[in-house]
DNA sequence: ATGGCTCCCCGTGGGAGA
């Protein structure tokens, strides 16, 4: 099974992209995020061209998550409510959550607040969505990843299969910065904002991308000022983070750069993970 | 460097992204 994620920052400006990428790499999920269009609006019927389920949570002009799935996804969920309540029912209206379940893998979408500046009000937003990641996560695993909240059969045995993955927003270590100097003042460097998704991995999850690659240099985002794709000064801030059991089966895991290379890109490139 | 570029909107500049 593959499973792909890119910030595509606007569908409908990206879909010729998107449809290109996904006739050359013809993934069993693909994971999408900044997709900043109205559920009504959604362009579904390119992807059911190509064979694809779709599954959206959108709004208009910013944020917006979705899923395009070969084959269906059951107990599909949005935001943090279905496991959290009502205690973070304000985090999601911002549409940044949608999972689904393809082959007994809980699969989780994400697209984290990017926090703006240091100490400002959407910085502490971030971490305190952080805060409710972890509890969601946790919450999913006590479930045995099913996301159902009814437990009418028996819980399969633990550890789950949940993988995670999305826009992170975060460089959790320096290598994964073009240059990390000053990175303590820079947001999504920052070590509240590393300790905020360490406490998400802590509940079980190793980095699919780190198991083939271990040095410095590969990027998944690139700013698009400066000529930065060009000199590749970039950053790695789209994650796919999975428990022990599939990162033991993953055989690859890749950055395809490619799509930043065209015309009118999006300033994100997918990665994807075979599992 | 209130810089750089690109997205969106009942837009014609400003907010947001990262």
């Amino acid at each position: 099974m593959k499973v792909a994620t890119w910030n595509v920052n606007s569908i409908r400006t990206r879909l010729n992209h998107i449809v290109n990428w996904l006739q050359e790499n013809p993934v069993d999920v693909l994971c999408l995020q900044e997709t900043k269009v109205m559920d009504e609006s959604f362009p579904h019927q390119p992807f059911a061209d190509l064979g694809y389920h779709t599954y959206i949570s959108g709004q208009k002009s910013y944020n917006g998550v979705a899923m395009l799935s070969r084959e269906p996804l059951s107990n599909v969920s949005t935001g943090f409510a279905p496991l959290l309540g009502e205690a973070v029912i304000d985090l999601d209206e911002q549409k940044r959550v949608i999972a689904g379940t393809l082959d007994g893998i809980r699969i989780v979408n994400l697209y984290v607040p990017n926090g703006s500046s240091v100490g400002s009000e959407k910085y502490a937003y971030k971490l305190r969505w952080l805060a409710a990641l972890r509890d969601y996560v946790q919450r999913l695993g006590d479930l045995g990843g099913t996301g159902v909240e009814e437990e009418t059969s028996p819980a399969p045995p633990l550890p789950s299969s949940l993988l995670l993955c999305g826009d992170f927003n975060i460089a959790l270590d320096d290598i994964d910065i073009h240059d990390p100097t000053g990175r303590e003042k820079m947001v999504m460097a920052t070590d509240l904002e590393r300790q905020a998704l360490q406490a998400v991995l802590a509940l079980g999850f190793a980095d699919a991308f780190r198991k083939f690659t271990t040095e410095g240099g590969n990027f998944s985002w690139w700013d698009y000022r400066s000529a930065a794709f060009r000199r590749n000064l970039g950053w790695r801030i789209d994650h796919i983070y999975l428990t022990p059991a599939l990162y033991e089966r993953a055989i690859a895991c890749t950055i395809d750069a490619s799509p930043r290379k065209l015309e009118q890109p999006s300033d994100h490139t997918p990665v994807w993970v075979e599992l």
